[in-house]
DNA sequence: TTGAAAGCGCTAACAC
DNA sequence: GTGTTAGCGCTTTCAA
């Protein structure tokens, strides 16, 4: 059996009351017997074991990572980016992530977290959208929760979401400063609340550069944001016959695939027409010629929803509202 | 303060210790009780705790996911697909992963990891190449460990493996039987161990074929197998003058690099040279043309990985031994 | 087949 | 400042 509290108290020659405050860092401890006691627990190679601490603290030191299952097996490492960078900055903070997946349609009654019902988190990280019927299942253990790339109202949830609306503008600002009036938008499903704010963004940049919205240019009625979707909503575009020079489209995705029905239609990108993005997935570099887009710090979102979540469990913090990440406009070819 | 297991013993009628024996699924408990114990367990929405139950048994339920930081922060998403492969398995077996990060130059008083030291895993997957010096430190934990996509003499342990001798030996077979006689190898740095394996596949499919190797198309000292060494790598072979028709890289970043100055110098591709990789990565796909490569099962590799320490841990089996993971050749464009 | 009781290794009142 | 001690919520002999 390995060294224990026991021992190093023993050797040391002091309670393991007094081991378990030097351990913690305790004011109240004689500079001098803590000294000895430090001195003790390097001789004996001391670790104090998780689970005993936990037991007797009633913290466990580790965050719950909650991702539905679509998010999480999509082939674009969106989702999985900010779980990396919540993992990375758990590890600065001495903290372990665990994660779960959860199905779209979850019912407490199958799919609870076992790392809920076991006790086994202090806090909790959500990502992407998730239905209501977990955010009501968890809100009943009253941990820290801290939502990422999704918010709803009603539920006073601390947020960390991608500044869609502010990106969305530079996006267009930049298109329109190249010179384009006709500028399309491509949004999918308008359900998506990011889509939603990028159509906000596109169109307070129009206004804001005395442009009128042509609504004949925006397409916003299909039924997913993904590749395909991409495609039909291009072809649906090009088939209104009404001209434009610009494509916006509300993420990379829909973005390449719109690329792929312009060039299939012989439109050459960026001379007839330019196309930007938003995400910036790894896709956008690849593809030919690489997309313009809007970056978006997946890293950084999962780092400062592990920095904030564990704030709230460490109490440091009672709220941390809703933080807006930047994003960043990548200029590459498909603009021009 | 929630339900606990004396909450259950109190109104079932029994001791702490039935309840827990029925919990465990103990076959010496009558079916009468054991009816009984679940009700009241159901009634009360009884469930253990973690820690609790972690400090009882010496079991944890986690498994020490160990990765080097350049693995880890890598943008090619290779080792943290095998990390999702092995979250998506933990999921299925009821464990959870518990990540981190080594420095290269790992040093024990540094850099153990902490849930090494807090006794907070019961198995542990070391991916990727790691310092022999971290393999050392960990066997003194005597923890049932298994090594993924990377294997050392000498250490006696379990490894999930790329059958990378055939992936490489198929990917040449099937330019020889596209009529290519004259394949060039573009190795990189052969101290990878995978890298030496896929030229050892490349020379067995020449020799199966009766083609004698030309050393001066085998190009294998380049500093490392990145995209740059590609393009030095294709750099090199062109300015050797040698005719050539097709290449075969050692891995698709290299493969990729190679493309580029191939298109740099003119050289049509595949018309002119056909170019195969090897990793099946996410740019593989998306590069123009989309390259050919030897596709590798990163999750399943994952998976496999985490399947064979738990039943190690769970003393299900002794020993895994080493496990070849089969690839699979993906065509597409560059080759022809 | 079940119960009593002794831990597992630590923390946190409270006392001194 | 430091020690005493009673838990934290389970598992696991050992008896009965």
């Amino acid at each position: 059996m390995a060294v224990t509290i026991k021992d190093v108290a023993k050797k040391a020659e002091v309670s393991t009351a007094t081991v378990s405050l030097v351990i913690n860092n305790h004011p109240a401890i004689s500079e001098a017997t803590r000294r000895r006691v430090l001195k003790t627990i390097e001789e004996l190679g001391y670790h104090p074991r998780a689970s005993a601490r936990t037991l007797a603290s009633r913290k466990t030191g580790n965050v719950g990572f909650i991702l539905t299952e679509d998010h999480f097996s999509r082939s674009e490492p969106f989702y999985t980016k900010i779980f990396l960078g919540s993992e990375f900055e758990a590890r600065d903070r001495n903290f372990y992530i665990l994660l779960t997946t959860i199905p779209r349609d979850f019912d407490e009654r199958q799919h609870a977290p076992r790392f809920l019902l076991e006790r086994n988190v202090d806090a909790l990280i959500l990502a992407g959208k998730v239905p209501t019927s977990l955010l009501d299942y968890t809100q009943r253990f009253r941990l820290p929760t801290v939502l990422v790339d999704y918010w709803v109202p009603g539920y006073d949830l601390s947020a960390v979401l991608i500044d869609n609306i502010n990106g969305a503008r530079e996006a267009v600002a930049y298109l329109v400063q190249k010179g384009h009036r006709r500028i399309a938008f491509l949004g999918g499903d308008l359900q998506h609340p990011s889509i939603k704010e990028r159509l906000q963004g596109y169109r307070l940049a129009l206004a804001e550069h005395g442009i009128d919205v042509d609504e004949s240019l925006v397409v916003a009625d299909l039924p997913d944001t993904g590749f395909d979707d991409g495609e039909a909503g291009m072809r649906q575009l090009l088939d209104r016959q009404v001209p434009f020079t610009a494509v916006f489209a509300g993420n990379d995705a829909m973005a390449i695939g719109a690329m792929r029905i312009l060039r299939e239609r012989g439109v050459r990108i960026p001379d007839e027409v330019a196309v930007v993005g938003f995400d910036d997935t790894e896709a956008a570099a690849l593809v030919t010629p690489p997309l313009t887009t809007v970056h978006v710090d997946k890293v950084e979102l999962g780092a400062v929803a592990l920095r904030c979540v564990v704030e709230l469990a460490e109490a440091k913090r009672k709220r941390c509202h809703k933080i807006l990440i930047p994003t960043r406009l990548v200029i590459r070819e498909s603009s021009g």
